[in-house]
RNA sequence: GGCGGCAUAGCCAAGUGGUAAGGCAAGGGUCUGCAAAACCUUCACCCCCAGUUCAAAUCUGGGUGCCGCCUCCA
């Protein structure tokens, strides 16, 4: 059985076919870079992280590739509302995204490219498409012309003549475009801009390219005229992939994409979880209360083509849960556990232990279970159930050696899905230590104070091993770290 | 207004024709100085109506409710 893939092209489930065999191109939309992350953007990284993390452990040769959006109006503006330079604002974001996606144990992409890297391309791709008649330049802008585009709306399943009339609050926009723009829902692949501003010189003046050509462009540099999958949140299937598909395919004559994926969204109180609407809590917020396993559970409990509603209710559910998964880890590794993240490292199996996995009647089961649920459109919620059979299994097998193996399977196969299983119910934050450290400052006072010498020394001592000074001083005793 | 999606137990959530995965919570039990944890166990006929079929949560038609996209957005 193959990998079968919704195409969002096709509004179908697809059989997986790489365009070379054995390899695939993976291309995902990444972050623009003007805000901090949340909850949403780490459920498409988790998505895509999962994604290539399974490609591979199937046997394919992955390139998969997340572009940076590092320049663009929202970056400007915000950038000039805190008087500081686009490149500053972009560059602190994209060291915090890349925090969060460390913290969140998602595998780095292959290639991550930056707009800002590809202007050249950019400017030469438009460059071709007014050559080849597809675009033209207005007034020091240039436009893609849609209805040089016969196939314009398939992808977002939009019709031109809708888009024209339908979009009414788009209208009044548009009354000042109305004289540059041949068709009211005509893009920019390049737009004007004032010399002071951030900008690039090109044939057409000094001005910035239009959001959607950098996707073109990079795509087609990084990785060629055509892909395998193109993907990322389902809020981008119209306009910004509609327009990508249409300045690529008008250019090369080819698909730009076999596979269109889209993931759905993370809700608040059944409302989209957005920037815009500011109901959303960061990635870094979430981590101060959740593991990275948790927050991995909850999104890939649900499948990616589906809502998902946030709450503290569905959070502290998945935070129970892993801890089944933890606990039937727990024997696979002694010198694993606890040990934190070790990013990336699952990205497929050591031949050692897959032949050991074959061997076994358990582990066969739950393989074909598992890879039958991850074949079918990833399905993490079903791949999901059956890691938690598993660890019921470990759970009632009495054979050390049994569960030795198949807690390392669990592992192993929870790695495919990008889960670290650690072990961090030892993990004490700082408060309780604070906490804890003054129970025994405040037993030592206590002996002390019953000339219980012994106790109170064994206590200083104890410490003074385990890294903390204690010291008397004239407000009391107090401790540090040695 | 146009387009698309969803509606499954107290909650979350799989399941696209053959008779309901999984998780949380809850009840019962084992263990236990107390408490907690752990482990075992119990718990649904799938929004409404009509139809197709030997057989439907799953297909068709209608209804109701909710959500998303059409403008920046993962």
């Amino acid at each position: 059985m193959s990998i079968q893939i919704f195409n969002t092209l096709t509004g179908k489930k697809e059989e997986f076919v790489p365009i070379e065999a054995g390899k695939v191109k993976l291309y995902a939309c990444g972050p623009t870079v003007y805000d901090s992350s949340h909850l949403g953007h780490a459920r498409m990284a988790i998505v895509w992280d999962v994604i290539q993390r399974y490609l591979r452990f199937a046997g394919y040769k992955v390139t998969f590739v997340r572009n940076i959006t590092d320049i663009d109006d929202k970056i400007i503006n915000r950038a000039k509302e805190l008087n500081i330079r686009p490149d500053q604002l972009a560059r602190h974001f994209l060291y915090e995204f890349w925090q969060d996606m460390y913290a969140l144990n998602v595998a780095p992409p292959d290639i991550e490219p930056r707009a800002t890297e590809y202007l050249q391309q950019m400017i030469g791709m438009a460059a071709d498409l007014v050559k080849k008649g597809k675009a033209y330049e207005s007034g020091g802008d240039v436009y893609f012309d849609v209805g040089a585009c016969p196939d314009y709306g398939k992808l977002g399943k939009k019709n031109i003549e809708d888009l024209k009339s339908g979009a009414r609050d788009q209208v009044r926009s548009q009354d000042e475009l109305k004289d540059v723009k041949r068709n009211p829902v005509d893009f920019a692949l390049w737009k004007s801009a004032p010399e002071t501003e951030t900008g690039w010189t090109s044939p057409w003046g000094f001005g910035r390219p239009g959001w959607h050509l950098e996707c073109s462009s990079m795509i087609k540099s990084v990785l060629g005229e055509t892909i395998d999958i193109h993907g990322g949140g389902e809020d981008l299937v119209f306009p910004h992939h509609e327009n990508e598909k249409a300045q690529s395919e008008s250019l090369h004559d080819k698909p730009l994409a076999k596979y269109w994926m889209h993931n759905s969204f993370v809700n608040v109180s059944e409302e989209k979880m957005s920037k815009s609407l500011g109901n959303f809590k960061t990635i870094g917020d979430l981590l101060r209360e959740y593991s990275a396993d948790t927050l991995r559970l909850f999104i890939l409990q649900t499948h990616y083509r589906n809502p998902i509603d946030f709450s503290p209710e569905a959070m502290n559910a998945a935070k129970q849960a892993l801890m089944r998964l933890v606990r039937a880890a727990l024997l696979a590794d002694a010198e694993e556990n606890g040990s934190g993240f070790y990013p990336s490292k699952h990205y497929r199996f050591d031949q050692k232990a897959a032949e050991a996995y074959k061997n076994d009647e358990t582990i066969t089961e739950f393989h074909k279970e598992f890879v039958a649920a991850m074949d079918n459109d990833f399905n993490t919620a079903v791949a999901v159930s059956h890691l938690f059979g598993l660890a019921d299994k470990i759970a009632a097998s009495k054979d050390t050696a049994q569960r030795q193996l198949w807690a390392k399977a669990l592992k192993d196969y929870s790695g495919i899905l990008g889960f670290t299983l650690a072990d961090t119910r030892k993990v004490v934050d700082r408060n309780s230590t604070e906490q804890v450290l003054a129970l025994l400052l405040q037993l030592r006072q206590d002996a002390r104070a019953n000339k219980d010498f012994k106790t109170s020394d064994l206590i200083r001592n104890e410490l003074a091993k385990a890294g903390i000074s204690v010291m008397d001083t004239a407000e009391g005793p107090t401790w540090e770290k040695t």
